[in-house]
DNA sequence: TAAATACCCGAGTATTTTAGTCGGATAAAG
DNA sequence: CTTTATCCGACTAAAATACTCGGGTATTTA
């Protein structure tokens, strides 16, 4: 599980997504402007994001794409998963030599750490963040100030301990 | 919060401390042995540990570095953002345009997930991990057939409920 | 005090990843 | 048949990563 810009990039474009292909599919062109990212690189990525079945491509004027399936059932760990598909795996799980020495031992607890992390991310929906934010407009029109970050993260924290976590 | 390769690098040098630091310093050529890191890159991860006070060095014959407090004083997003501190920050936080725009939305939407897996991070110490290993290597012993993931997951999830999570 | 150990530090560098360009091909709509 | 938009591969500038090199400096031990 490795998280860079680059996930962040593709989270960005599927809940651009998500806020604005209610009504159709939308093209990368729209995601392009609205999030400034370039074409050529919403297009790479996009390609890695359909392989993975997170979206579906419609052809043609009019086209572009939409979620191929309900937000709720779309994660974050799916999304940053599929664009990162590549060449790791380079800690020693299953080196013939490096049998239960310490160097294996710390491996493992990273590998430990890095399914923990996998796990968490699993449990945040496209949804889940949507519906987060629309809470903390409506709350914030209604306490006229804006609510602090700690506010803002004890929501998280229910909703990951409703999400399993 | 970045999680890079650069990251677990440090996580798993920690970790290396945090196991055989129970008996005076451990030196960087010991880590490096054992875990396969070079010397010079070691240095400059742990000049940047030693600035954010996650170790103490003691110079000299028989020195080395010792975590600066307790293990389970010592969480795993202080040591990612210890190695990571450089110039990030590409959201659009506070510029003049982009005000309440979809872009500023969705890179709102993102730093929030951004600080979820801070939080997630800040919840698993050094002494989370190490000890959750031993659990397993005596519950292994005790079964004679091996844990599947599943059973050690839960484990996980009930260290993080435990934590605040 | 001399030698050895091990931290400290900055500059340089090969490799990889990131983010992007370019040029085109294919499919659908009007 | 033109426009829109996905598809696709190759190529590239810039940045990050992981590492080397060549010196220091503090501390211990002989």
């Amino acid at each position: 599980m490795k998280l860079t810009t680059r996930g962040r990039y593709a989270v960005t474009a599927m809940l651009d997504l998500a806020l604005n292909g209610k009504q159709g599919p939308v093209s990368l062109a729209a995601i392009s402007q609205r999030q400034e990212i370039s074409l050529s690189y919403l297009e790479q990525l996009f390609a890695k994001l359909r392989k993975n079945e997170l979206v579906a491509s419609v052809r043609g004027p009019g086209g572009g794409y939409r979620l191929s399936r309900d937000s709720e059932q779309i994660n974050v760990a799916d999304i940053i998963s599929a664009v990162n598909e590549s060449t790791d795996s380079t800690s020693c799980q299953g080196k013939g030599d490096c049998q239960n020495g310490e160097a294996c031992l710390t491996h493992q607890l990273w590998d430990d750490l890095s399914q923990q992390i996998h796990v968490f991310l699993s449990g945040i929906s496209l949804a889940n963040l949507t519906q987060r934010r629309e809470v903390k407009v409506v709350s914030e029109r209604q306490t006229r100030g804006g609510l602090e970050d700690a506010g803002m993260y004890s929501e998280t924290l229910i909703n990951a301990k409703a999400l399993n976590l």
